[in-house]
DNA sequence: CAACGCTTCAAACAAACGTTTGAATTCTAG
DNA sequence: CTAGAATTCAAACGTTTGTTTGAAGCGTTG
């Protein structure tokens, strides 16, 4: 994160991450951001324009890669001519698992990710609606054509205790903690398990 | 929350709850929550000591009556001889679900409950931990009891998804929006009725 | 090497922050 | 009615906040 061989944008991107994820938004201040990045104070606002903007990069450096992630393992499910319940679901829970445990910082931007639920903020809600959105319907459809018994505000309602549950696991809101001769991919692909058959079983009914 | 009738201190309780679930705890200032409450500035420190011990009190004026319904609510589930699974998630979800309705401010409550979740933050977890830990221990052994198949630690991961979709569902961090001619009462009953049967679904397998 | 745009820097800005103070006020006993 | 405690108040404390400034440094191009 302070290593030089990134340019300050990048350092900026990933100290804040962090720090966003550990203090949240108005937690976190520039100077922690930037004294933690190794870079000026104004760097800041010489390369975002402000905090504001600087939260909303936080965000789409690494959701383009995510929901391109999963709209490719939805399509992969899909071209299964017979797709389980359990492919779709994969499909939106281990593009997410990769970000944890394969890229640097990907566990605290999902915190991050949790914390804009939290955060209620209407500005947020709209750009992270106006830029990803349709990945959310995509995966609607797909689960819509696999689960016909259930009317669409059935499905709806399920789903969003499906993301809700998603977001809370994967931020490891949770009380279980990772035993001590677990590797934490092990911890990890585990809690992706529970979470996919616990969803499965919880919208076949 | 402003009504006269009302104590310095409820007063003062009554703001920081509503503005510690909009703008979180770092982000509502104690200027914010006295202007709000109609108080002096001072009144805080004077009542409260700081701004940590008030975040303190807006839980522990909730919780001790959240926790005692719940575990009223368990007892009553475990006088049946044969309680089902769906009547240990009521009595965790019911309590929950009339502080959203009959409190005033309950709503924001369960939103600043889910924000402490997303905290992260060691002294909070400690406190509420040390508080109501009781509470939880007691619905595990419930569920226990009602799920002989699963082994601790499969059942320790489901209650920790269950408990990631109660607090998103009921915090409303979800997309759903209640319709026009629904009332709050209706959509949330409906909500909580969702929850149950998935929840149930889920831990059963 | 001179001139240029891009980036970094230390310093300062006004505003807002949590907290403290000491005097004014209100309430409560005796 | 009065003494004393409890509460409220305006004002100020020293920090920290996001943002702006203008000069200094840098690498590229003519």
């Amino acid at each position: 994160m302070t290593d030089p061989r990134f340019s300050t944008k990048q350092r900026i991107l990933g100290a804040a991450e962090d720090l966003f994820a550990r203090r949240g938004f108005a937690g976190a201040s520039l100077r922690q951001v930037t004294s933690a990045a190794k870079v000026n104070l104004a760097a800041v606002n010489y390369h975002f324009g402000s905090k504001d903007r600087l939260i909303e990069e936080v965000f789409r450096r690494r959701l383009d890669e995510l929901n391109a992630g999963r709209l490719a393992a939805l399509k992969r499910a899909l071209a299964n001519p017979r797709p389980e319940l359990e492919d779709v679901l994969a499909a939106f829970i281990n593009p997410a698992l990769e970000l944890c445990l394969d890229k640097e910082g990907g566990a605290a931007f999902v915190r991050v990710l949790a914390r804009a639920y939290a955060e209620h903020n209407e500005r947020l809600r709209k750009f992270l609606s106006d830029n990803y959105g349709h990945v959310l319907k995509e995966f609607a459809a797909a689960f819509a054509k696999l689960l016909p018994h259930l009317d669409k505000e059935e499905l709806y309602w399920r789903l969003d205790i499906v993301a809700g549950a998603v977001t809370y696991a994967m931020a490891d809101f949770g009380v279980i903690k990772r035993r001590s001769g677990q590797s934490e991919r092990e911890f990890r692909e585990r809690a992706a398990e529970h979470l996919i058959r616990f969803a499965a079983a919880g919208l076949r009914e």
